[in-house]
DNA sequence: TGAACATGTGAATATCTGTTCATATGTTAG
DNA sequence: CTAACATATGAACAGATATTCACATGTTCA
C-alpha cells in the first residue's frame, strides 16, 4: 500500500542520516555551539572543553568533511567557525523539541 | 577567554546530542518519513522497508522513548505516527542543508 | 636553518549501536 | 480456552565510532 514512491529518495535519506549523525555527538555539538558566535582556534576549543587537542582536531575534520564549519588560517593557528546559518537553525530546532 | 557561560547548558547539549542521534540512523529516518503522512502498523512498515519486524519494533521503541512518535492500538495492531510537526521540520531543515 | 609552537593524522582500543534469532506478551476469533 | 496473529523484548554478535597516544606536517621567528 505504502511504498517508496512520493517520498524522499532513499539515497537522500541515507545522506540525511549521515548528516544527523554528525550532530549526534556531544563533543561535536559543543564545538559547534562554541564557535557559533565567534571563530576559535583549535587549542582554545580544546582548552575550553578540557579535552585533548587531538580529539578536537579529529572532530573538526568530521565537521569540515560535512561542510558544517569554515576554516581560516592565521599564522600557526586555524580559526574555525560555523559555515552556515542552517547549522544554527538545525540546532535551534532540536532545542525547541527538547524544551517543549 | 571563551568559557561555558552564555551558552546552552552543558546538560542540554548532551540531551540534544541524544536527540540528533535518534535522527542519525537511516532505518529510523525512513520509518519517520514513512509515517509522516499517515499512521502505519508495525508489520506494514517492516514489509515496506523489507526489514525484520523485530528490527522495526526495536527502532520504534527508540522513537517512542524520545517522544518522536505516537502509538494507537487497534485490535492486534499498533499504529504509529509522527508525534509532532517539530519532527518534520527538523527533517526538512536537514534536507535543506543537503540540497543547498 | 633550527627550535618552538599549532594543528593534523594513523593505529590501537574500548565502548556503543543496529540487527538477528528466539521467544515472550498481548489480542482476537472460534 | 486455544490457535493464530501482531508486536515487544532479551541476549548475542558484528560493525561503527570516539578517544588516546605517538608522531607527522606546517608555520613563525630568531
Amino acid at each position: 500500500m505504502n511504498d517508496d514512491k512520493n517520498m524522499p529518495d532513499i539515497e537522500m535519506l541515507f545522506e540525511l542520516a549521515d548528516l544527523f549523525k554528525v550532530f549526534g555527538d556531544s563533543t561535536r555539538l559543543r564545538i559547534m555551539v562554541m564557535i557559533s558566535d565567534s571563530e576559535m582556534a583549535v587549542n582554545d576549543i580544546a582548552e575550553s572543553l578540557r579535552m585533548e587537542q587531538s580529539t578536537i582536531s579529529h572532530q573538526l575534520r568530521v565537521l569540515r568533511q560535512n561542510k558544517l564549519v569554515r576554516v581560516r588560517r592565521e599564522g600557526k593557528q586555524m580559526y574555525y567557525s560555523l559555515d552556515d546559518d542552517h547549522v544554527k537553525k538545525i540546532i535551534e530546532m532540536g532545542m525547541d523539541h527538547i524544551l517543549e
